[in-house]
DNA sequence: CAGACTTTACTTGTATGGAAGTATACCATA
DNA sequence: TATGGTATACTTCCATACAAGTAAAGTCTG
């Protein structure tokens, strides 16, 4: 296979419009439920059906909208299933990298960079930048264990907890959020494998009871 | 497999050429590297480009095809990274569920049941339906951890472990899978978890010694 | 007024024609 | 022979037209 091209050629229309409506729907500014057409969006933006059409079959394979024939597509609402399951598999996989990284030993300053960031995000109530740093902190664990290719896996199961994490982290405290973070990251810094295990199974176990709030309080944004 | 709608509506003709395609590059009928193309097969199965080229899109999204603007379609090699990282997941991921299933004590005859399809396709040498029985079996483990929706999420992982397993089933000996199985169902009714959890683990590690030799057997099939 | 039918305005699905870009065969030239 | 330009035959991308289906408003009928 010839060699492939570093040099990033300018994304392809439809590749733009998903990326722009994927960052609307997981900061919920399209909200769940939400139709959305071909035709009127292709003509907001100035492109036929075609681009846009494109747009919505990948964000229909991302479990982030539904396309109903003949009938119209629809942002779709968050799934409790996936968001379980997300969180499920998050707190199995993620368990296991921190025992990596206890018995690895690594570099751990950036963790400790995204620790003052979100300090200073909770500070500003910047709350996408606090989301954006917590992610990044998740992702330092992998990285640190020397996986960093499995945290591109937990991205794609993400996007359903990435939308109710957007409602949560306008409601709930966020300095339980850090204290967590902090003391999973003393655990690595020690060594303390089952320290370390037993703090992010802790921190991911909170989702458990955030999730059933806001569905209570937003009950047409789920679906079970 | 990817997730077919359950209604009773027939699948849009995209949708069929999608799934078809999705078949035949898991089952290695269409080698890593072959080139497709929107005309040729919208011609040979009586179709216009479009809904090819959905399909295309569809495959790409899942890892199965990269599209090159302006330069061609081809089947996506089987990266191994991505087997890498699916595997870690699951060993995390149906450790815990094994640990679930081991406290929960409950009905695991379907289990016992596919040991036996297992050993009657050995026999046979029946590749498809060995493969077909192993997931139902590792399906299993989820639906009596009460989580069926975890292995929904681990199927869209596991798209590229299964083209490796295609290819390595023909090769290695699936009487010491058998073996493995056995062990882990026992541990599972004995409720022992530590034994359990060491044997799914042990299981899944197979991999790790059967992706070398594959790669190195056939070196223009993978990706690094 | 109630209910069934019809019209109409949408929606997504598919077909087709060109636009832009790429790779390769061909050919002239030194 | 080796080299570089050029024509040509592809590819995917986007726009457009039409087909098939849905839903809801409007209308007729009892």
């Amino acid at each position: 296979m010839p060699h492939t091209t570093m040099l990033s050629r300018p994304a392809s229309t439809a590749q733009q419009v998903h990326d722009w409506l994927y960052q609307r729907i997981i900061r919920g500014e399209l909200p769940p439920g939400t139709r959305i057409s071909e035709t009127e969006i292709g003509d907001r933006i100035g492109l036929s059906r075609q681009p846009v059409r494109e747009a919505f079959i990948r964000l229909a394979g991302e479990g982030l909208a539904e396309i109903r024939p003949q009938r119209g597509t629809y942002i779709g609402k968050i799934s409790v299933m996936s968001v379980l399951s997300a969180r499920l598999i998050r707190e199995a996989v993620e368990s296991d990298l921190c025992r990596m990284v206890a018995g690895l030993r690594p570099d751990l300053s950036q963790m400790e960079a995204e620790l003052v960031i979100q300090q200073q995000a909770d500070q500003d109530k910047d709350v996408a930048e606090f989301i954006a740093s917590d992610d990044r902190f998740h992702h330092a664990i992998a990285t640190a264990a020397g996986q960093p290719a499995v945290w591109q896996d937990l991205e794609r199961l993400k996007s359903q907890m990435n939308r109710l994490r957007h409602m949560s982290m306008r409601v709930f405290d966020r300095s339980q959020t850090i204290a967590q973070h902090r003391a999973i990251l003393e655990a690595l810094q020690a060594g303390n494998a089952d320290a370390a295990d037993a703090g992010i199974r802790l921190h991911l176990r909170q989702m458990l009871t955030e999730l059933p709030e806001m569905a209570a309080a937003q009950p047409d944004y789920f679906t079970e």
